[in-house]
DNA sequence: CTAGGTATTTAGACAACTCTAAAATTGTTT
DNA sequence: AAACAATTTTAGAGTTGTCTAAATACCTAG
């Protein structure tokens, strides 16, 4: 039975992996943990002896399987649980993730499937993460430009095609993130511009060009 | 900041006082929290450093008003998360204990309120005890005899008058506890007996005798 | 009122996790 | 390829809370 350290050391790693299959640094991970890089250092090796993880000196850390599924874990029950702090006791996005980095080490299997089924099984947390299934699967989701979706339809900001520092900065302007919730709210036929809601706050016209390079994800 | 082990050994410093004004002896404290005599010692010094516990060697150990305080926070927080384990998750009564343990240690008063009202603030957990409120204040309480309740009332049972074992056997037969909820649903004048439901669940009826016997309390 | 038993405390050690300071390794730059 | 910088690891120590074993205090039966 791991202690809540080890959830943490493995979400942090898992966080850090993205898609690259490189080892993750020491510094980041003490960054990610804001503690020193020479604790980090001493967890990676007792994780690797319970083989949570693969660690060769120097060259970081990753995930073995047994690591990652209980990283998998540990997230689907943070997000679970922001879910259930915004729909249900009404708090709002910026207050929930200290309180479910706390309830997100609550070990009880049977409390996380009832929560998830009080919830109504959502897919996604309030920040548009999508949360992994009871068996580690992240609930499939397809791929989209931002300009192929219907008026109406809801998606989440995964991606963006053109990554020139001005789009960037642009995006970063008007406050879009990865994770961001889009929903279409008018299509314009004469431009191809395209109305839009984020995070169901903030309305905002995007050109077809910028619409083009977005990419997002919907649920099927 | 207290840690989870400062409250529970406050905890159950809090629950073995009872009403006597009598220190808590060590050995009582290794055992409801199953450790040795040994670190008990240890940890009540530390506790007295810190003002949360007076204690004289040998004499055990009293709450400071403000260990009080800590421990009456930590059963608040146990009792409503164990109504929202039943009344929310469905959970059964038997199997809440062991998570609540877990989830009374989260700390965000603001999480604990917000709680409270989507539960309706709650008066009792399910095992028929009373939740302090955000002051540490429990409900105050009104004593009867069940046979004074009218009609539609509910309340809890807190004891008995008669404590023959022939009458302690029957309760235990028809497994009302000391906690059990019991609504009054009719009463017959000319026998004076009374027809009731228990916990929510199973209705039955008692003579005169049975519920002058029975004491219950009830909000007010 | 004292001997023996029980409760409690002390002493020393351990496990998990952290830190600082110093040493080792890698990698970068000219 | 040598030297400097940045990263990473080691060594040694601290904190919190636990344990075992031994010492001490308390209390009660004879």
């Amino acid at each position: 039975m791991q202690t809540s350290t080890t959830e943490d050391y493995l979400k942090a790693i898992f966080k850090l992996s993205g898609t690259a299959k490189a080892g993750v640094s020491t510094n980041s991970i003490s960054e990610e943990l804001s503690t020193k890089a020479s604790s980090v250092t001493d967890m990676v090796k007792k994780l690797a002896d319970k083989k949570l993880v693969n660690y060769i000196k120097y060259q970081g850390a990753t995930l073995t399987k047994e690591g990652e599924n209980i990283a998998l874990m540990v997230i689907r029950k943070h997000r679970l649980w922001e879910v259930f702090l915004v729909e249900k006791l009404k708090f709002g996005w910026d207050e929930i993730h200290e309180i479910a980095e706390q309830l997100e080490h609550i070990r009880s299997p049977k409390l996380i499937d009832k929560l998830d089924k009080h919830l109504g099984f959502p897919k996604n947390d309030p920040h548009g993460d999508p949360i992994p299934d009871k068996n580690g699967v992240f609930p499939k989701l397809k791929m989209f430009k931002l300009n192929e979706l219907k008026i109406g339809e809801e998606a989440i900001l995964t991606g963006v095609s053109e990554d020139s520092k001005e789009f960037l900065r642009y995006l970063d302007g008007i406050n879009l993130k990865l994770g961001s919730e889009i929903e279409v709210l008018d299509f314009f036929k004469f431009d191809n511009s395209i109305q839009v809601k984020i995070n169901n706050k903030t309305e905002l016209t995007f050109s077809d060009l910028v619409s083009k390079n977005l990419n997002v994800s919907k649920d099927n």
